[in-house]
DNA sequence: GAAACCGTAACGGAGCGTAACGGTTA
DNA sequence: CTAACCGTTACGCTCCGTTACGGTTT
């Protein structure tokens, strides 16, 4: 299928997808006029490069982890690889225990800005 | 007080302060030989820049709602500088959820790995 | 020929890290 | 003289958004 149609069936912006494919994460192949055709599994290929991106990773980690990934047998260094997702997932883990900290902090922050507010007759 | 015992004091780097400084965040005065100095509640105000910084803001709605949290009346716009915070409160509440989401899926993830690679005796 | 798609090249941007080069002060 | 600070450019980095320019397909 054409870049276009991947976008759409994907949720990802056509220049995104470029920049995966050039960075050679998306395996396609190029029409005799030059147009990228990607095969069907690209579209579950993008799933799964969003989820890496959106888990913290970034594209030269993403590149190393997607081929763990392939259907057909494994491949060398991919436990090391699965460590580094585990890591990751503690990561994320701790992020949403310092956004929730963040939270907090903002609320009180704004609560006292209420409590100045009300003593000074607010506006 | 100078850059560099502000910057042990925040926590931030000195290279961030003077981003902060330049963008007209800090309020800081010079020195005759030129070095920056700092006034004491320039820690709190770094607390607050890195806090709004670290819910999602951009350092330019910072620098808006900074005047707001002044200990002297209240200034223009900051009403709509509250309800601005408020959202992005649920922002990060939103935030929070998706990454939630995301780390479940990568957890799936990881778990039908595990399962193809037991299925294929793994390695 | 217009509309809709595709391609590459390249600048922009947010928030600093990281030199690189030089004056100041202890 | 040196070590430790400070200052000002200014480029690098990440992941694309966004022109800009041009060919292709319908």
């Amino acid at each position: 299928m054409q870049i276009n149609q991947l976008a759409q069936r994907t949720g990802v912006s056509t220049r995104a997808l470029r920049h995966y494919d050039q960075r050679g994460l998306l395996a396609s192949q190029r029409l005799p006029n030059g147009y990228r055709d990607f095969p069907e599994h690209s579209v579950e290929q993008v799933r799964r490069v969003r989820l890496l991106l959106d888990v913290g990773l970034d594209l030269s980690a993403v590149a190393l982890l997607l081929p763990c990934f392939a259907d057909d047998g494994r491949l060398t260094g991919c436990d090391r690889a699965r460590e580094r997702l585990v890591g990751q997932i503690r990561e994320i883990d701790r992020s949403i225990e310092t956004m929730r900290t963040t939270r907090a902090m903002l609320a009180d922050e704004l609560a006292r800005w209420d409590q100045h507010d009300s003593r000074s007759g607010g506006h």
